[in-house]
DNA sequence: CAATTTTTTGACCGATTGGACAAACGTTAG
DNA sequence: CTAACGTTTGTCCAATCGGTCAAAAAATTG
């Protein structure tokens, strides 16, 4: 079975093969999967359709290679919540690298947004499978803080639902968040300003009840 | 210029046209606008394509009229955001209300989702005008709250963002959060764990230091 | 070099789509 | 009855779309 690595392609099929992925996320992204056209995807890559069509033979399988590598990529920061450190430093390394991640892959964010909105056709055994068993892994960790009397005792699974709720809202809102700001506030420091909110926000309403 | 209510229709028409953006409210939500066809409206409104194009002769006016209906809808629940009575039972009443239209109007929640974050093409101009405005407008009143101490001082317009991200995620990532709860946490209850754990998150992380 | 394989492209196809249109249908008023 | 008006539908069209194919062009190999 072919891998989606690159497993007997030559030079040139991985390169073209990242330069097709990278266009199609900026049109998937943008428009996304029933909204973009092999034509659209093939202009941004620089090549003719059927040049793209023998690369990718159709154009889910694009979308499928973007998908599975995303996963990867947006399960990270999660994975490395543990119950190492202190629970509240753990906390707020979280929420600064999700934040970080909306802010350097708004695309990413947004492609994965478009997905879910639809309902998640081609991700949901995904998500009920690597998803679920990493957040029912990182609930108990969290439910440890708890009992230990590091965090105020509440829902983990609605705690890690609003982090990613809040953090992701700036990658997939952009353009609500900005109307909204302004031109003077919404600049490139409304990350800085979101980042001290939420920490706050988070940190206090866990903070443990002497 | 025709307003966009019922100004020189017939019965027949009024009850149509509702007919109709119900269906594209349904179908618009589920598949955004340009994966939904005027095929799939007509047929969930009940009627043919070219009897449904005799009502509003564009694709595009349907979706038009449900944006700027759902705009209003939209806005309410932050309009009744009032300094008459206490901050808290102010905002403990304003994150029910919108974690209410989560559960109860998830449609409009994901047509809004998707206008968003396509960049919002056709509501922009309302985005910042009405929008702007009446965030501008409750901002002074949170401002007022945190001047006189009733609440902790924090980020306004961060705050606001936060209560909408987290509210909404119920209804635009819900296939997300059920599939993540599972079959048993992920049944009716979620929305009151979902409204627990928000109060107790935004009201201890606001909460005024003594 | 020639032979072979990989890459690129122009032309094309069938299906789907948004929308136009005229004819038919139904209802009501004179 | 007829005329007028609102409603409904079958048929059609041009544009767009995802994808095929054969043949040319380029790169690789012996």
């Amino acid at each position: 079975m072919e891998g989606s690595t690159s497993r007997g392609r030559t030079r040139i099929q991985k390169e073209k093969r990242e330069v097709i992925l990278e266009a199609a996320l900026e049109v998937f992204s943008a428009n996304g999967f029933r909204g973009s056209t092999i034509d659209q995807i093939a202009e941004a890559a620089g090549m003719s359709k059927p040049n793209l069509l023998y690369y990718f033979r159709r154009k889910e399988d694009i979308h499928e290679t973007l998908m599975h590598r995303l996963l990867d990529t947006w399960l990270a920061p999660l994975k490395e919540l543990d119950n190492i450190g202190d629970p509240m430093t753990e906390l707020r390394s979280y929420i600064r690298r999700k934040l970080e991640m909306a802010r350097d892959y708004p695309r990413e964010s947004r492609l994965f947004a478009n997905e879910i909105l639809q309902g998640a056709p081609r991700i949901m055994p995904m998500l009920e499978g690597e998803l679920k068993s990493l957040v029912d892994e990182k609930v108990e960790v969290i439910k440890g803080w708890m009992r230990s009397g590091k965090i105020a005792k509440t829902d983990p699974w609605h705690l890690i639902f609003a982090i990613w709720a809040t953090t992701q809202h700036y990658a997939d809102f952009d353009v609500q968040v900005r109307a909204v700001l302004g031109p003077d506030r919404g600049g490139d420091g409304r990350f800085e300003d979101a980042a001290r909110f939420l920490e706050q926000l988070f940190l206090e309403g866990l903070r443990p009840k002497s």
